[in-house]
DNA sequence: ACAGTTTCTGACCGATCGGTCAGTTAGCGT
DNA sequence: ACGCTAACTGACCGATCGGTCAGAAACTGT
């Protein structure tokens, strides 16, 4: 249980998050974990294993959640509780999801990264198919790329001083809002 | 008037803005556009300087717009105006906006970046003062991040395709509102 | 005290990075 | 045809990159 292992998969995850993955080399994350950069190759073969190792358990995660969101059926009550779960995955997998949202593309052929983009695609086609108009995959969009950048900005520090909760909920009312399949105003019409 | 330097400028933005700034390398930027690396640093001197020519025009009218959006008094309208203004901005600068968003942070001590980073700042406190309470805040970086993400993302090809009117609309309705001042529901019970 | 294993390190490797420089090529006015 | 300048290039530089390897240090059970 050496807690060398985790310290640096911990410190590889801020880091290319928030300095790229082409932006931290070896020899800063061994620094700032202490250690040689002999050491961090001693306990991950390569840069990419690291890569991988720090991002597997949110891949994971996220492919229960959209297997569950498959199997249920679509009605409104079945939309609430995914984006609910989808938010606390964006809460607790932050970096990760920024990771990928804005690195994802040029990361290709590191496995883990292929296979997050699938399914970011999937949960795509998802809304594309339940919502036909481009406005709102449009919102799609925003409220994916939105969320994964909120959530590493410099104002989420004080989102981090903020009860979780509070920032949950705010954050499933803003979301619920853009990922809405019908626009408020036509439901009213009916 | 040589196509060189323009064309160098445009290539590097494209790669600084996908790629990452670190993930991109001369040799590569010299090779899409069928030059030598000595010849890059022949019209730019370092990275650095291509870098800044890349988005300093971006710079400039950004910077133009938060001038007229001070000088306008508060109100629905000029709010409506600025948004269009803003979105007629992210359209046209769609990849140096990204490349703020997801790199200005990572970026600094590059002059033009830190200047980027103020307006983007400076932009956020007008909001912030605007608007109080956190979800309003959060609403914000949202948009911003969103639309920053959506404009670079693998659909904006479809995007591209659409209509310019369609998704500048569009972006206007959506960006409008994640950034009404006040929830419509309070709105409603006034 | 000893042996065995895990953890860690410095020295080293080839490749690539951004950048310099001397010199070649191409375009243009005269 | 000439000379001048702008555009371009290959060879080269030191630094840093990811990665290898032999061995030191630290911890373990006996």
């Amino acid at each position: 249980m050496s807690t060398s292992a985790e310290d640096l998969r911990t410190i590889a995850l801020q880091e290319f998050a928030t300095a790229g993955y082409a932006g931290t080399s070896l020899h800063r994350i061994a620094d700032l974990a202490g250690l040689s950069k002999s050491s961090v190759l001693y306990h991950y073969a390569s840069k990419d294993a690291l890569l991988e190792a720090a991002v597997a358990p949110s891949i994971e995660r996220l492919s229960e959640i959209l297997m569950t969101m498959a199997t249920r059926p679509v009605t409104k009550a079945s939309r609430k509780a995914f984006i609910a779960d989808f938010v606390d995955f964006l809460l607790e997998h932050r970096l990760e999801v920024h990771l990928f949202i804005n690195q994802g593309r040029s990361l290709v052929d590191v496995p883990v990264v292929d296979r997050a983009n699938e399914l970011v695609d999937r949960l795509a086609e998802f809304f594309a198919s339940t919502t036909m108009t481009a406005e709102h995959r449009m919102r799609f969009g925003i409220a994916l790329g939105g969320a994964a950048f909120l959530l590493v900005s410099p104002q989420s520090r004080e989102l981090e001083a903020a009860p979780y909760g509070e920032t949950r909920s705010a954050l499933i009312t803003i979301l619920s809002e853009l990922l809405a399949p019908v626009p408020v105003s036509i439901a009213l019409e009916k």
